[in-house]
RNA sequence: GCGGGGCUGGCGGAACUGGCAGACGCGCUGGCCUUAGGAGCCAGUGGCCGCAAGGCCGUGCAGGUUCAAGUCCUGUGCCCCGCACCA
């Protein structure tokens, strides 16, 4: 939503008269329009004989103005991306906009505005705001995925992957929001409600659908999480377990007659074939076709069955399936198990669920903790066929207490596959039953076909033609795009709003040239964040959706931020059309991330960010109050990145307070001589507090230069510099006084600049003029520290009496272990504590430590 | 139930490979400067005892390994996130 304009205070600062003060906004408004008078400053380098550094930070959605979790995203890559220029690489830092989407028709129902119009708006506001928190994007290659020039290629792709035959038209029962009046993938279902309201039960509805074939890649997306060693574990386990490999066998129970027309047989799924002689019933989902069969003939059960679904999908609807009560009904008939010819009777269970396996399993009483609980509440038998291995096989367990269910066992009972290890049994069964013909190895996914239609306006129209003689036609690609038309009045109700735009849907059959329809559903926005951020390094291309060269240049992303909510939906999909453009020839990669780090979200008292909690900050009113750079400092300075940031007010203030103390320190002591950086003198004869500070200052860059690439710590890295800010501000009087040389205050200033500049750049930037270099900051080299320097001249090592400490002992920093253990063994409060003891041991780490046992 | 992360002062957080727990910042207390201070500067600030010197306790809890444990091991509690009748 569009901010609205609140008055926003005066800065406190500015109250005050004094010439002194650090004034954030005339500093940072100086170098905006400076920063805006280059438009290719922040511009990747087509040809370089530099290394290659894609940073990435997820797109966003133009809902209207931007809130402290982008803010934080994009501090923290924007930091990454000036700090890799400094270091010499050719960075590539876009940014743009996930423009499709249902928002943009809502508001404009309530506004009576067109969605183009709210959507560009939007973007317009919060591209002002990204420039004025100093986002060093390359604006020339932004990427607005509602306009033709993009979605013509997702088009495209459409129709690459209709003649791949991996889109497909089906007609199935998809889920249904009724709120936004569209389907839903499985992934956009969250407990069984919609992604975007939460008490919003899904429905479910029969609709003809557009679907990828992302199952024909499931085994692949599976493999190559193995590769993503950048990416948080957290994230390939979600992805891992949304794939859900299982590997299992198909079994044949027949029915000994045709009931109707699903047929005479049961096909189950088990991943435990092993057990299969443990079987004493078959359990259906009431959803089964045969169920319907079987009910079709008995009332009674029709009745009995028609409660258990609507149970079931209430249960889904609550997000309380996998708690419901188990309960069933026997159908009356019975099944033959093919291993030992037992007919087991069939039942019908409300814990069977449809759409996983084949929607009938065997039930194993004795090896499985659900069919335990089933058949004891209906007295089935309960047959072991599996004994612990470690177990007297004589012993014969006729009541067990509980499921045994682990695969270390042996299986008995079993007729000739008596006495295998599990393992041995599941081949040998198994083989058997292909062998036999009544069964299979099978494996099976949970992750489905995605569904990518859409009952909505706001999006990719679907390039596809109904023709009465041809049927199903693919527009033709000189065709596209398939222009997505103004002015169409909205609705949430009704189907499709394009279905009641007579211009659109018709058309003439491509293939016969007769009249025709257009298909009218839209596209989901994830495909647009699919392959999105392939066209960022080729965003002017008008004859492909990119240029493949370009491409095997910039990939894998270097490094993608964002947060962890798109763990499934955006990062699988995306995942897919990187394999599927791989294997169309478009590009090299397997994968399109080699990094992904997922940065915490902003909290406020304890509780996440909402407008209903009235917790929300605003990055306006933050900037106005405080600047960009204290706001952008902050919010990496609150917490580790990877970590929940708890927003306080009060915090901000601090930062405020330490950027001006930066900048008095600059302005009070103005060193114009020098020009550009040179290396710094080396200082001889420097006083003790001029020592100090030459010290500190080295000790800093190591340290942030180490905090910085290894751990992007940077709350560690800022606390440094403001050591560094202290120590100066601590030798006030030494500075004044003369005793501490220009060069190394200029020094000093010049590293201070250089060490901000990724992380408050439009203060670095004011402090690296005012010490007089000329060159741009952007990529100045990141600034080394001399070891020389950086190195103590004496250390204090404390002394420890049995683990306590009790003394501490300065020495010089290369002073022996044996000069180390005398001072600490002279230290008047070490004698003391060991006076009248005996000394067992004496342990000296270097440089660190010492420790003396007594007794 | 399974998986991932977390638990350190009044608060946000430091302590990367076992080696001074509490860096840095906020807050609080005191002082300086000032016509004024919601500006700036300086100092103090884990708890308990003590005038002090100093002592004892302290990283969710209980054990253990070690000269030494926030860090390693065993057990356990609580919080957050994700998945969940997946056969």
């Amino acid at each position: 939503m569009p901010q609205e304009d609140k008055p926003i205070p005066p800065a406190r600062l500015e109250r005050n008269n004094n010439d002194e003060r650090y004034d954030p906004q005339r500093i940072e408004q100086k170098w905006t329009e400076r920063w805006q008078s280059d438009p290719s400053l922040y511009a990747a380098e087509a040809h370089s004989t530099k290394p290659k550094f894609y940073v990435l930070e997820m797109l966003p959605y133009p809902s209207g103005a931007l809130h402290m979790g982008h803010v934080r995203n994009y501090s923290i890559g924007d930091a990454l991306a000036r700090y890799m220029w400094m270091n010499g690489y050719n960075v590539l830092h876009p940014m743009g906009w996930d423009s499709f989407g249902l928002p943009a028709e809502n508001a404009a129902i309530k506004n009576n505005t067109p969605p183009k119009q709210w959507t560009l708006a939007n973007i317009a506001a919060m591209k002002v705001q990204m420039k004025r928190l100093g986002f060093a994007y390359d604006w020339s290659c932004e990427v607005t995925t509602c306009l033709p020039d993009y979605y013509r290629w997702n088009q495209w792709f459409f129709l690459k992957l209709y003649q791949s035959g991996l889109a497909y038209r089906k007609k199935s029962k998809v889920n249904w929001c009724p709120v936004c009046c569209t389907v839903l993938a499985n992934e956009q279902v969250v407990n069984g409600n919609c992604w975007r309201h939460e008490d919003t039960p899904v429905e479910q509805r029969e609709l003809e659908q557009w679907f990828l074939r992302i199952t024909k890649y499931a085994d692949e997306l599976l493999r190559d999480l193995e590769k993503l060693q950048g990416w948080p574990e957290k994230v390939r386990i979600m992805q891992q377990n949304w794939i859900g490999r299982s590997e299992g066998t198909l079994v044949d129970f027949d029915l000994g007659g045709t009931v109707g027309p699903a047929g005479s047989t049961i096909t189950v799924f088990t991943t435990r074939v092993d057990t299969i002689y443990g079987a004493t019933s078959v359990q259906l989902a009431p959803e089964h076709p045969i169920v319907a069969d079987i009910a079709s003939r008995h009332p009674d059960l029709r009745a009995q069955v028609d409660q258990l679904i609507a149970e079931q999908r209430k249960a889904k609807e609550t997000g309380d399936i996998g708690a419901i009560e188990k309960h069933g009904v026997f159908t009356g008939r019975y099944a033959k198990n093919p291993y030992n010819g037992e007919a087991v009777p069939v039942w019908v269970a409300n814990y069977i669920l449809m759409d996983y396996g084949t929607g009938a399993i065997m039930s194993v009483p004795a090896h499985d903790e659900r069919d335990y609980e089933f058949a004891n509440k209906y007295k089935l038998e309960i047959r072991l066929v599996i004994l612990p291995q470690s177990s007297d096989p004589e012993e014969t367990m006729v009541e067990p207490p509980l499921p045994f269910t682990t695969k270390d066992g042996i299986v008995v009972n079993s007729g000739e596959f008596s006495g295998l290890s599990c393992d041995d049994a599941i081949k040998k069964m198994t083989a058997r039953a292909e062998e036999k013909g009544f069964g299979k190895a099978t494996v099976t996914f949970r992750i489905k076909d995605w569904g990518i239609s859409r009952q909505r306006y706001w999006g990719t129209p679907i390039p596809m033609v109904y023709c009465d003689k041809d049927g199903v036609v693919p527009v033709a690609e000189k065709d596209l795009p398939v222009i997505l038309p103004d002015n169409v009045p909205i609705t949430l109700a009704g189907g499709s709003p394009l279905a009641g735009v007579p211009e659109f849907l018709n058309t003439t059959c491509p293939k016969c040239g007769g009249p025709a329809r257009r298909e009218t559903d839209t596209m989901d926005t994830f495909v647009d964040s699919s392959w999105y951020f392939y066209r960022y390094a080729d965003a002017h291309n008008d004859k492909a959706p990119f240029d493949s060269a370009t491409i095997a240049y910039w990939f894998p992303i270097d490094q993608y931020i964002g947060g962890v909510e798109h763990a499934i939906l955006h990062l699988i999909y995306s995942r897919f059309w990187t394999k599927f453009m791989r294997d169309m020839g478009l590009v090299k990669n397997d994968e399109p991330v080699a990094r992904l780090f997922t940065q915490g979200m902003v909290i406020k008292d304890g509780a996440k960010m909402s407008k209903n909690l009235g917790n929300v900050v605003s990055p306006d009113e933050m900037v106005a109050r405080y600047g960009a750079d204290a706001a952008r400092l902050y919010s990496l300075f609150a917490a580790p990145p990877d970590r929940d940031l708890d927003w306080q007010d009060s915090g901000i203030e601090g930062i405020q307070r330490f950027l001006g103390r930066v900048y008095r320190f600059f302005l009070r002591n103005p060193v114009k001589k020098s020009r550009d950086p040179e290396p710094a003198e080396q200082l001889v004869m420097l006083s003790s507090e001029a020592r100090a500070i030459q010290r500190k200052l080295h000790q800093t860059i190591k340290r942030v230069s180490h905090d910085f690439q290894g751990r992007w710590h940077f709350n560690t890295c800022i606390a440094a510099i403001m050591e560094l800010v202290n120590e100066i501000y601590s030798a006030e009087e030494a500075i004044t006084g003369g005793r501490v040389p220009n060069s190394l205050i200029a020094d000093a200033q010049r590293n201070i600049a250089l060490l901000l500049a990724p992380m408050a750049p439009y203060l670095a930037h004011e402090l690296w003029e005012m010490t007089g270099a000329t060159s741009n900051l952007l990529k100045a080299p990141w600034p080394k520290y001399d070891p020389a320097l950086a190195a103590e001249d004496e250390i204090e090592i404390p002394v420890q009496v049995n683990g306590k400490l009790r003394g501490l002992v300065v020495v010089p920093a290369g002073a022996t272990d044996d000069q180390v253990e005398q001072a600490a063994i002279a230290n008047e409060k070490v004698k003391a504590a060991i006076a009248g003891k005996q000394i067992v041991k004496k342990i000296v780490v270097p440089k660190k430590l010492v420790n003396i046992v007594v007794r």
